[in-house]
RNA sequence: GCAGCUGUAGCUCAGUUGGUUAGAGCGCUAGAUUGUGGAUCUAGAGGUCCCCCGUUCAAGCCGGGGCAGCUGUACCA
C-alpha cells in the first residue's frame, strides 16, 4: 500500500488558508493597479533554455530547478520565479507592449531545495516590475510601492522597513579594498555573503567569515574570504556595524557617509552612491520618511543578476512563536534592478526593476499578526435523516433551504442520530434540522440550535434550563422553516 | 551538501542493568440514553517499537550500516 503523504515541502491547504490567500492577493492586487500595473499569466512551464537555468556544459539543467524533458528531447522546467518568464514574455512580445512596460503577476512557483520552516518547494509570489526604465525615479517608485502594498494587506507603518541598497556601492567598496578584476571574483561573491548576513549574525561572525572561516554551533566550519585585518575593518566600516554600533541604529545619512569613505575613488561606487542620493530624495519629496524606507549596507539579494538598487521588505515587529521563542521572519519581500536580464534574448539592452512578495511567508506572517480575518463562508445547515424512507423529502427540505440562499446539506451518512449530531458539531453547523415521525404528521420541522443547545447543561436553576431549552430546540411549520433558521443563524 | 540531535499507537510521550502477552494521556468507535453533539462512566478498535545486518539463551533497549524527521550551517535565481 502507498503510504499517504506528500513529498517534503509541500502543503495542502484549506479552505481557510485559500480563502486568507485570496483576500490578501486581492489587495496586493489592488495597490499595483492603482499603480498603473497590468496583469499577466504566464505558465507554470517553460523550456529551461530560456529560464536561464541550463548547464551548456552538461547539457542538463540546474539542481534546484524540477526539470523533465519533452517529446522532442527539449529540457522542460517548472518555473522558479516570476521574473524570468517575464523576461522572456517581454522579450517574445516586444514589439507589441507599450514601454516602459509595467507588469504585475502573482502565482505559484516551484524549487527544488530542502524544505524548512517558512520554506517549501511550492510557494506563491506576487510580483510587480517596470520594464524599459532606466530612470532611477522607476526603482524609487518600485520601493514605494512595496512600503504601500505592505500597509495595504496589514502591516502597520512602523511594523515594517523596506532597506535599499545599491549593488554599484558594493562593486565599488569592494574596488576600494582591491577585490576588482576577474580574478577575484570568487572572494567578492564571499564578501558578499558575509555582508548579507549582517542581520543574521553580530560583526564579530562577520569578521571571522571575511578572514579565516567561522565554526557554527554544530561544529561546521564555513571557510571565509581569507582577506587580511586591514581589509575587514574597512568592510565593517562601511557597514557602519563596528564595535559600540549596534545593527539597526545607522540612519541614511549615516550611512551614505560610510558608502563615501568605504567607495574612495571608484567611479562606479560613486555612481552607486549618486543614485541612493536621488533614490532618497525622491522618497522624500513623496513623503516616505526613514521609518518606512531606509539606506542599509546589509541588503545584498541574490548574486546573479542585479545590476544596480536592491531592496528588501523586512518586518520589524516582535512575534513569539508557539514555543515561546521569538519568531524571525527575514525578508518577505525583495527586488531590485535587473538591467541585463531581458538581453539574454535581444542583443540590446533592456533596463528593468522590479520585485517579489512572497506570498506565503508574508500571510504566515500576518497570520501571527491576528490579522487574517476568519473565514466568511457560513457553516452549512445540516438536515438529519431519521427515517431513511423519506429521503426525499429531506432532500427537498435542503433544497428549500438552498433556493433561500442558505448553505444546507442533507447528511449523506448511514449512522444513527447521534451520530449525525456528531457530525453537525463537527461541521461547525449552527443549526441542524429534525424531522421524525411525530413532526412529520403535523408538518412541522424542529429546529435546534447547537451553540445553545451546548449551553444546556451549566444552566443555574430549572427556569433558566427550561427558557434556553426552548429557545434552543423548537417546532415550527415547514412554510416557516426557512424564516426560523434565518432567526437562528442571526443569533451569531 | 556538511554537522548535531531524534525515530515506540492517529497525536504527545513513558518503557527498569537486555527478560514472558510493549504501556499511559489525548483522539477515534460504540454503549449507558426506544429520536439529540459538547461533559461523565464503561467497553472496544488501533503497533513491522523506522529498516537491514550483527552480538546474545533472550533486543524496543547493545554494536554496525542505511533511511526519515528536526535544528544549525552552506547554497538560494
Amino acid at each position: 500500500m502507498p503510504d499517504a503523504h506528500l513529498p517534503r515541502g509541500f502543503a495542502d491547504r484549506d479552505a481557510v488558508d485559500v480563502a486568507a490567500t485570496e483576500t490578501m492577493l486581492a489587495k496586493i492586487r489592488s495597490i499595483y493597479e492603482l499603480y498603473g500595473f497590468d496583469v499577466l499569466e504566464t505558465p507554470f512551464i517553460e523550456f529551461t533554455e530560456a529560464l536561464g537555468k541550463f548547464l551548456p556544459d552538461q547539457d542538463r539543467p540546474n539542481e534546484g530547478v524540477f526539470s523533465f524533458k519533452d517529446d522532442d528531447e527539449q529540457w522542460l522546467s517548472l518555473r522558479y520565479d516570476l521574473t524570468a518568464p517575464l523576461a522572456r514574455h517581454v522579450a517574445e512580445h516586444y514589439d507589441k507592449l507599450p514601454k516602459p512596460y509595467r507588469s504585475m503577476r502573482a502565482g505559484w512557483v516551484f524549487r527544488n531545495e530542502k524544505p524548512g520552516p517558512g520554506r517549501f518547494r511550492q510557494f506563491m509570489q506576487c510580483d510587480a516590475d517596470i520594464v524599459g526604465a532606466g530612470s532611477i525615479a522607476a526603482d524609487a517608485e518600485v520601493a514605494m510601492l512595496m512600503a504601500d502594498t505592505l500597509e495595504a494587506v496589514g502591516i502597520a507603518r512602523g511594523d515594517y522597513l523596506i532597506k535599499v541598497n545599491n549593488r554599484k556601492v558594493l562593486d565599488g567598496m569592494m574596488e576600494a579594498i582591491g577585490l576588482g578584476g576577474d580574478a577575484e571574483a570568487a572572494r567578492r561573491l564571499t564578501v558578499l555573503r558575509a555582508i548579507d548576513k549582517l542581520d543574521k549574525f553580530p560583526a564579530d561572525e562577520i569578521r571571522k567569515l571575511l578572514g579565516a572561516g567561522r565554526k557554527d554551533e554544530s561544529g561546521d566550519f564555513t571557510k571565509g574570504a581569507g582577506l587580511d585585518a586591514e581589509a575587514i575593518e574597512r568592510v565593517i566600516a562601511f557597514t557602519g556595524w563596528g564595535d559600540g554600533a549596534p545593527q539597526g541604529t545607522l540612519n541614511s545619512a549615516a550611512s551614505l557617509e560610510n558608502f563615501r569613505k568605504a567607495v574612495g575613488t571608484s567611479q562606479r561606487g560613486q555612481d552607486g552612491i549618486a543614485e541612493l542620493e536621488t533614490m532618497q530624495s525622491l522618497f522624500t519629496a513623496a513623503g516616505y520618511d526613514e521609518s518606512r524606507i531606509l539606506i542599509d549596507p546589509s541588503v545584498v539579494r541574490g548574486l546573479e543578476y542585479y545590476t544596480g538598487p536592491v531592496f528588501e521588505a523586512e518586518l520589524t515587529f516582535a512575534v513569539k512563536g508557539d514555543d515561546g521563542r521569538p519568531v524571525r521572519f527575514g525578508s518577505v519581500a525583495g527586488g531590485g534592478r535587473y538591467d541585463g536580464l531581458v538581453s539574454r534574448f535581444r542583443g540590446e539592452t533592456v533596463p528593468a526593476t522590479g520585485f517579489s512578495i512572497g506570498v506565503s511567508r508574508l500571510l504566515s506572517a500576518l497570520r501571527l499578526l491576528g490579522k487574517i480575518e476568519h473565514d466568511k463562508t457560513p457553516a452549512p445547515v445540516v438536515v438529519l435523516v431519521m427515517d431513511r424512507d423519506q429521503i426525499a423529502h429531506y432532500q427537498k427540505l435542503v433544497t428549500i433551504l438552498r433556493q433561500n440562499g442558505l448553505r444546507a446539506e442533507l447528511y449523506l451518512g448511514d449512522a444513527g442520530m447521534k451520530a449525525q449530531m456528531k457530525y453537525a458539531d463537527r461541521r461547525h453547523a449552527r443549526c441542524v434540522v429534525i424531522q421524525g415521525s411525530d413532526e412529520r404528521e403535523r408538518g412541522e420541522v424542529l429546529i435546534k440550535d447547537l451553540v445553545l443547545g451546548a449551553t444546556l447543561s451549566s444552566a443555574p436553576d430549572r427556569e433558566a434550563y427550561l427558557k434556553a431549552q426552548a429557545e434552543a430546540q423548537f417546532a415550527v411549520s415547514e412554510a416557516l422553516m426557512v424564516d426560523a433558521v434565518r432567526k437562528v443563524l442571526a443569533r451569531g
